[in-house]
DNA sequence: GCCTTTATTTCGGGCCTCGAAAAAAAGAAT
DNA sequence: ATTCTTTTTTTCGAGGCCCGAAATAAAGGC
């Protein structure tokens, strides 16, 4: 049921529009947030100072070596950094990294960490995190603003409420209950989301211009992950198993993949499927758990100099990625792709294979207008974009305390 | 650029939330629509009054038998069937459907006509149009609401605007100005949707409560179409050649496709691909352009007697259609699958292949949560979603008159 | 007929945004 | 050095909108 819009949701949406502008990080002045918002000069005055008040925004550092135009100048307004203290917690294969990021979004303190998330029990592994957080907490003394919210990030499939990992191939247990454990051990509210989503809100926050309506996320790595961004929604699914790019079929009882299905596009175009494929094995060969850096930058090197298993490798994950992406093309628009993860450092070699799969689909049509952009270190992004969803949620939670969101009418 | 939000824009999206109540159907009380948007009574006691004194609301006709209650009797409001009246225009295959519809969505006028479609001048098929129009105009004589918008619908894709018909399997001509020739001849705006979108538009009409958030639309005719809903909004992409499902990659240089192109979902689910397997003739040989009605019942009676070819060819439809459902269930979550056209009456046919398609595929966990709506008629859809199309635009002209244009300045 | 119940309208109050005017803060001109 | 000009920001009064409370309206129950 499409809700009404009460006379105090005005100054709210206001309001958020004001962060976001700021946000944005272009530290505009009052006149500028005016101009983009459409809002009077008298209302976003209001407004600003309110925020100032409050202390989520301050006056910009006066870093402007600026040319000085007649008239009264500009005051650059920012975001305070003071105003709130976020923990992103990126829990990869054997690596955990935790890191304090303030208000802004700039990172206070980071801790990185080895556990073994393969043979940990699963109570241990709940621990590692909770203590590294602990850890990296203690280290950044109490010189920044109160803790606010917690993003854990991480690869495989959540719950519907984002607060429990329900798969992961980093570790053999399933439905962990991360956020509760966090939010009794800290007392702040903790989702868990997938890491490939996480990219898309990372790479949405540093090109805004660029990616804004509709583009596509694909991480490379051991699975296919992905992140959807249509109409400016990243969409998750209410389950939050959608965006499986990885697991949509590519050859009907085709290659055996990690999930046991046959013929998903992760099972030729995951690591352990090139793996299995240049080493000549069966394509109903057992996938294996992990293959380290080294080995998939020999075998793209190989492939790249000569022919043989490895190059043929390489191209049936072009082919596999590229039918993807043509069905995907057939759904919705073409939009801008981007390639993530280690998978970068091998895309001329199967950029050809993949674009030639594209043409015989109808992403065909729009074949020269698809780009590709190539993000080699996840790491960084999905860091990125953990403290931003938390910031985005805290914004969120400052101008609309205790509000349902609204739905669009059709 | 996100616009603020105004105060004046908190009257108009209040009077489209009573509009939007209203034309659920239900003629609602202003009690009633006070509890549904949450707002307070008077405030849709102000609002309601404005649009009944427009012409734009009125009250219902006393047709409540009603068990009475204590207390003063609700008063139900009803749209004004006289606020508006609408074109809804189907153009399909030899068939040419004009009705006009009041502002409550009831047909007036009803004119069917059969223009040779295929081989009309690209001139005459618009002319054809247009006189068919002219024509329920004089026969609905005047008393009606004003004529205030027309939506025009046909299989195949159209521009991103929404006003030309770029391809069609129903005419060799392509790019035709549609609803400029229609606006210069009726003088008020039109639009060229895509069958299959409409019909999801009538099918949230029907039964909102049901198709609410995400379904999807499938149209089995002789090619495939789809309707996308998610989260609420129709995916009709920027481009307009979004929904594709039928041109998802079913196997790669598999079945030779309508479109050109080879292994799409149409290449073995479509009318001509079903009758070709049937015959026994090549995946490769030539679809042909239409099959009547009475041969896919015969072949679906077949394929449900005894096994043979026919059997064999619905199969490998329900294979087809299984697996593209399924890589849809790996992208976004299960949804409700609305099956609407001729095809339905071989469902009991092709469905168990298309399960055990399904099952193949990330959609297996959910199998059996998934539901299938059958609709066997898709014209009376077609028609109901186009109206209801063009009243969606006139009540958001209604309520946000003269659209707030965002001050850009360069 | 009067009471009770429920629906709708009226009325005053409180916010919110807006436009205009004032104040502030600079460079430019004299 | 002081007085324009220009541009930004704040202040202030007006008008619009929603809300809650009270008043009014329209039934059925007693």
């Amino acid at each position: 049921m499409t809700i009404g819009v009460r006379h105090d949701d005005l100054r709210r949406r206001n309001r958020a529009m004001v962060i976001a502008a700021v946000r944005r990080g272009t530290q505009p002045s009052r006149t500028e947030i005016a101009n983009a918002t459409g809002l009077s000069h008298s209302t976003i005055s209001t407004i600003s100072s309110d925020l100032i008040e409050e202390g989520i925004l301050a006056l910009a550092k006066a870093t402007e070596p600026g040319v000085l135009k007649r008239g009264r100048p500009q005051v650059a307004l920012d975001l305070n950094p003071q105003a709130a203290t976020v923990v992103a917690i990126v829990l990869s294969l054997n690596a955990l990294s935790v890191t304090l990021n303030d208000y802004t979004g700039a990172a206070i303190v980071q801790e990185l960490s080895r556990p073994a998330t393969l043979t940990l029990s699963q109570d241990a592994l709940v621990g590692a995190v909770t203590d590294a957080v602990e850890q990296a907490l203690d280290q950044a003394g109490s010189a920044h603003g109160p803790l606010l919210r917690m993003t854990l990030t991480i690869q495989g499939i959540t719950d519907s409420e984002a607060r429990r990992l329900m798969w992961s191939p980093i570790t053999p247990h399933s439905d962990i209950a991360f956020a509760d454990a966090l939010e009794a051990r800290f007392g702040v509210p903790v989702t868990v989301q997938n890491d490939c989503n996480m990219i898309s809100v990372a790479l949405r926050a540093r090109a805004p211009e660029r990616y804004r309506d509709n583009f596509f996320t694909i991480l490379l790595s051991n699975g296919i992950g992905m992140g959807l961004v249509l109409r400016g929604n990243l969409f998750t699914g209410a389950h939050s198993s959608a965006g499986e790019f990885g697991h949509m079929n590519h050859l009907p009882d085709g290659a055996l993949c990690r999930c046991g299905r046959r013929g998903c596009i992760e099972a030729y175009a995951g690591n352990y499927a090139i793996y299995r494929h240049a080493r000549g094995e069966s394509e109903l060969a057992q996938p294996v758990a992990d293959i380290d850096d080294a080995t998939m930058l020999a075998m793209a090197a190989a492939a790249r100099s000569h022919p043989g298993p490895e190059r043929e490798a390489f191209h049936k994950a072009g082919e596999a990625i590229g039918y993807g992406l043509g069905s995907l093309f057939a759904l919705f628009d073409p939009a801008p792709v981007v390639i993530v993860g280690l998978g970068t450092s091998a895309f001329d070699v199967f950029e050809p294979t993949m674009r030639d799969a594209i043409a015989r689909t109808a992403g065909g049509q729009h074949n020269a207008a698809i780009s590709f952009e190539l993000e080699p270190d996840e790491m960084p992004l999905i860091r990125e974009g953990a403290a931003r969803h938390a910031l985005n949620a805290i914004d969120q939670d400052i101008f609309a305390p205790g509000v349902p969101t609204r739905k669009d009418v059709a």
